[in-house]
DNA sequence: GTGATCAGTCAGCAT
DNA sequence: ATGCTGACTGATCAC
């Protein structure tokens, strides 16, 4: 037989009245056996108190079904919460990477303006020793600052 | 009156069968008034039909409910499609930001070491200078580099 | 059996 | 009345 929450079954009847405050469903006690007992025992232990109370077996398998509800609703109450904090830290790892990435782009901002700088006077430089014919030490070919040019080009 | 669905009251008695494919709950047909037309009639016409049936007080109230029913079915599905794009969006653009943001830190990381690279050619220059006693340009002068020097030491 | 998840239902709020 | 959302439930799956 299919059971639609013993603990409610206000078919065929009278509703059963609710809490006023709705929420927090209303905490039972069925064949002297209260919802905390029913939710926390062992199951070995549940099995134990049952049968010192004499049950029949259809009044077991209420129970049994009963706290079988009483865990899914904490396994509900688990899960809503958990995607609620999913929720929150995906949103919070995005922002962190956004402020991290307007960090990086004003670095990277900044470097440009310096190499930008470094390469005019590097250049004027280059300049000012080729116009007199000096000779330059190794290393400081004019042709190595393609990358560098480009770039400038492209802010200047 | 509180309405447990009545649509499904299969308390005091055997189990409604549930269709195999138990998820899509069964269309019914009420009274003569199908959950199709039930969802889908605008109320007006809806009242105008349950008129014409002569149904009673009591059948109308149940139609009314079923036809809440049917709605708010609808309503929690699109409630979780949209938490459900909500959530992938979320998880998209943290990607692509992450993308971002590693691009960003490959430029800067190569515009560093052109900085590095050009800083040395730049001092090279300047002590060949500066060992010779030549008159430099103006704008070329060495203290200006503080920003580059920091980091080079830091890197080199 | 236990935990997790899905779809459906309802209460309650807002419009 | 309608739409939305949180909480609860039963079914179902994975272990």
């Amino acid at each position: 037989m299919r059971l639609r929450d013993v603990t409610r079954s206000n078919c065929c009847g009278s509703p059963r009245e609710r809490n006023q405050s709705l929420d927090p469903p209303t905490s039972l006690s069925l064949f002297g056996v209260s919802d905390d007992v029913l939710y926390s025992y062992d199951l070995k232990d549940l099995n134990k108190l049952m049968y010192s109370l004499n049950l029949s077996n259809d009044q077991k398998w209420i129970l049994k079904s009963r706290r079988r509800t009483l865990k899914n609703r904490d396994y509900a109450a688990n899960q809503r919460h958990r995607q609620w904090e999913k929720k929150g830290g995906l949103e919070f790892e995005k922002d962190q990477e956004y402020d991290e990435l307007e960090l990086l782009q004003e670095e990277n901002d900044k470097m440009l303006n310096e190499l930008i700088l470094l390469n005019k006077k590097y250049q004027a430089l280059m300049r000012f020793a080729t116009e007199r014919n000096l000779s330059l030490p190794p290393g400081t070919e004019a042709d190595l600052l393609s990358l560098e040019k480009q770039r400038t080009v492209e802010h200047m």
